[in-house]
DNA sequence: AGCCTTTGACCAGCG
DNA sequence: TCGCTGGTCAAAGGC
């Protein structure tokens, strides 16, 4: 829990964030997290043209639940009583990832809760064997990502109003953060340029162990934040143009 | 062609 | 044992 939470105290006001601000200002996909978090981490002319994309299928796009650097492929979906809105399950679509997650989305698009379970045993941000639009934005990856190596736990992020964290299992480690959404969002456009190194320390694991381990030769070419990037850039890019959906 | 989402059915845990 | 609930499966259809 402290962990989440100290991910979210970054500086609002960096220069990547400003540049995504403008974005949103442009594009008129305001409070657009996915648009915000693919937008993070390149420069403002793809992020103009990403939420083109965006603008042209939806004002509310935050596809599959979150965009946290990895590849989720939706497997259910139910009412869960007592919660508002529907909730989605997600399972990481990388081969052997037993890592999944459940997100609540209001209506209006918003995120109000993700809860992740188990960790990732690959890297984050590599091209899968098809990427979606979720597999290509930043935010909240490292949540996971932080249990690497270990138990199976859920890790749970919330958005918009405080929620009870899910911890099935007096072993499992959780964290949370709750925040309002269109804070969140801000605080989305700097986690992974700003919060990489803090989460790490403050993990068992630090990524350049993680990328260099379990899929090392797939991972290699993700190893740094400007590579990962670009790669992702483009390659989310095409593929988005097939996968422009929303929850 | 392959991967995705959707959605009803099914299963397991719990009171 | 039964009913409720949350989580998962799998078929169907879409992109």
């Amino acid at each position: 829990m402290q962990i989440a939470r100290d991910h979210f105290e970054f500086p609002v006001e960096s220069p990547k964030v400003t540049a995504l601000k403008n974005c949103s200002l442009e594009t008129n996909v305001q409070q657009n997290m996915s648009c915000i978090g693919l937008t993070n981490i390149h420069e403002s002319g793809n992020c103009t043209r990403r939420a083109n994309q965006y603008e042209q299928t939806s004002n509310n796009i935050t596809p599959n639940g979150s965009d946290d650097g990895y590849t989720w492929r939706k497997y259910g979906q139910k009412h869960v009583k007592g919660s508002e809105f529907p909730r989605s399950y997600y399972k990481c679509t990388r081969q052997n990832c037993p890592v999944k997650k459940k997100v609540e989305r209001s209506p209006d698009g918003q995120i109000t809760e993700i809860v992740y379970k188990g960790a990732h045993n690959h890297h984050k941000s590599q091209p899968p064997r098809r990427a979606t639009m979720s597999s290509t934005a930043y935010g909240f990856g490292e949540m996971s990502e932080g249990n690497i190596g270990g138990s199976n736990s859920w890790t749970s992020v919330q958005f918009g109003r405080n929620k009870d964290v899910r911890a099935p299992s007096g072993l499992d480690r959780t964290s949370s953060a709750s925040v309002l959404t269109d804070v969140s969002d801000s605080l989305m456009l700097n986690y992974q340029n700003t919060n990489m190194n803090a989460f790490e320390s403050a993990t068992p694991e630090p990524s350049s162990t993680l990328a260099s381990r379990d899929d090392e030769d797939e991972d290699r070419a993700t190893e740094g934040s400007t590579s990962l990037g670009d790669d992702v850039d483009d390659y989310a890019f095409d593929h988005k143009r097939r996968y422009l959906f929303f929850i």
